[in-house]
DNA sequence: ATTAGCACTCGTTCTTATAGAGTGCTAACA
DNA sequence: TGTTAGCACTCTATAAGAACGAGTGCTAAT
């Protein structure tokens, strides 16, 4: 199972040209590159073991080979050196995040789109989620008699709103006089925590001093039921298509339908570990990712972890490429949100 | 240039036949179904003649005809006759309709996504504009010591809000003075008049008052800047992939960028007058929508138009149905609207 | 252990043949 | 004069066969 020196150089040949060319491979062009020193024979001999092992395979019976996904694995594991970015990418990622956006949401989209851009591939950030920020202020605004608009925001500048009616006998002053005591109660409490802080320790003191409270604090309360799923941004939506090995509709048709789903995507990217993670084709577990893999990176602000940002492409990807973008866009994104925000 | 009744005949029968089968047909085909009484070499004749005439076309020499552009035009001018929906739609249409949504966006998002799946085309929705909505509440709800948010509530219910930095030379309570005065002032003023009133009626006031006022009213103007577009919804974006016509993946990727890049479509489907509007191929003057068609339709609230209900699938689409969609739908939705918001 | 040589396999491309759907035209018919 | 039957012709789609080339696996020589 353990792979000579020989074995290793023929398979990142192999894989290196894969990735550029996206054609098998044969013994002879193999031959002819100026780091192989040994005949065609002997390349065919090793990969026969290559193959033998699992890490290449051939489309045909007389093709070349092209990398399995243990070929990718192996790849990735062991033979990847950290590619050197250019001046241009570094440059383009360093200006993007010197421009001065407040907005949380506004640099994580543009991060996205940067990076589908660097890589011609697909881009997916997830987040950044709201669920462990904490509230800062509770707002509501009558529309009309009986419409108001409830506002919450939290202590990152995240702010959602909620639409609600309430019974015309609500006496105004009443409403007031409730956000004021939800305010003193619950700011700097975790929004996931609202709901039942609300009812074990506020309900009682809004009986004490509001009259028809009830139906106000189950309009309150529904409004405080904020969205659990993190946010989902795309760069590049369309870029994988331009791939080759897109040039089947029906692959098109299924990998397209998954994207726009949104959700298995987001479980799938959601489960990653901090730091960067790799998973090639079938490791997905999902039958349209077939021919894709997918890097995620975490970013965080301070020392909690806030969202992911991916990289989805074919299973044939620039790994090296998209990793030091990844981890550099990644890195860069946390420093600039925690300057941004940690200083409370 | 006028036609027959036979011809009309025949190419009413030729439209929908092609509707349905998507397969170009021939004279003796036509010539078995049950309107038409004539034989087949008869059907040749008028056949040639539509097609000098440029209502229908070949593929090739010895192929059977299909429908032009100009005959999609002259069906959908002259021969559509309102198709009834039959009871589940109608029920499917009600029922959204019955739950009590309050929010604009979401009712608008629904809408879209039904839409979708009653026809197997894609949707899109414009819209609300907000743009003609008046100032209901402005907030300021600081974060920390040179940061807050500045949010804004309309009449109908829509909230904006903006992240903006200030120097923390700016007293706190010359902060909630200003918000008092810019409510007092600017309340039902509709948003596109929110700046020029701010420069010319209020910068004088807010002089007297306040100390430091020109840093943060430079903020609060920007902040005041809001987005000029309607949002875009989309339902199904990948049904229209399923049609036969797009079994090219070339022609999947353009279109699939045309739908990814919103501006285009957004420009397409904005210019169109109130009611319903009925584009066919190359009337949309975009290559990437050559084989498609949009029918738009208009929604309002009371009087006021909000924005822009639409279907897009390809040329050879179910008119019929999808106007009587649009048309319940659009109706619906208005009423839905005006009710819920009319009473100001 | 390495390599040259060779028979063999399979995909690609091109050609050719065939069947089938449909047309346009002509001539006969009511 | 409008309608129809008949027929030659055109073009697509499909299959089958041939030639080519890239590549393999195996054997024997180095």
């Amino acid at each position: 199972m353990l792979l000579t020196d020989r074995q290793v150089l023929i398979l990142q040949v192999i894989v290196d040209d894969f990735i550029r060319s996206a054609q098998p491979i044969g013994s002879r062009s193999l031959s002819k590159k100026e780091e192989i020193t040994f005949s065609s024979a002997t390349i065919r001999n090793e990969m026969a073991d290559l193959e033998d092992l699992g890490f290449i395979e051939k489309t045909h019976t007389s093709s070349g080979r092209i990398p399995s996904e243990k070929g990718y694995r192996y790849y990735v594991d062991n033979l990847l050196l950290p590619q050197k970015l250019n001046h241009s990418d570094m440059a383009a990622i360093k200006s993007l995040f010197a421009e001065r956006i407040y907005e949380l949401e506004k640099i994580v989209q543009k991060s996205a789109k940067i990076l589908s851009e660097m890589t011609n591939y697909t881009s997916i950030v997830l987040g950044p989620a709201v669920k462990d920020n904490r509230l800062k202020k509770l707002q509501i605004v009558p529309l009309n008699k009986d419409t108001a608009i409830a506002i919450i925001v939290t202590d990152t500048g995240h702010v959602e709103n909620r639409m609600f009616h309430f019974p015309t006998s609500v006496d105004p002053s009443d409403v007031e006089k409730m956000v004021n005591i939800l305010n003193e109660r619950l700011a700097g409490v975790p929004l996931t925590n609202l709901n039942s802080k609300l009812y074990k320790e506020i309900a009682v003191l809004l009986r004490q001093h509001i009259s028809s409270y009830d139906t106000l604090l189950n309009s309150i309360a529904d409004t405080l039921n904020l969205p659990s799923h993190e946010k989902v941004f795309f760069g590049g939506k369309t870029n994988i298509l331009s791939q080759p090995e897109f040039n089947d509709v029906d692959k098109i048709r299924r990998l397209m339908n998954m994207i726009e789903q949104e959700d298995g995507l987001y479980q799938l990217i959601r489960k990653n570990p901090a730091g960067i993670n790799i998973k090639i084709g079938t490791e997905n577990d999902n039958s349209a990712m077939e021919n894709c893999s997918l890097i995620t990176a975490t970013y965080s602000m301070g020392a909690e972890k806030l969202g992911t940002i991916a990289v989805l492409g074919p299973t044939r990807m620039e790994y090296s490429r998209v990793i030091s973008l990844l981890q550099l866009i990644s890195t860069d994104l946390s420093k600039v949100l925690t300057e941004l925000y940690q200083n409370k």
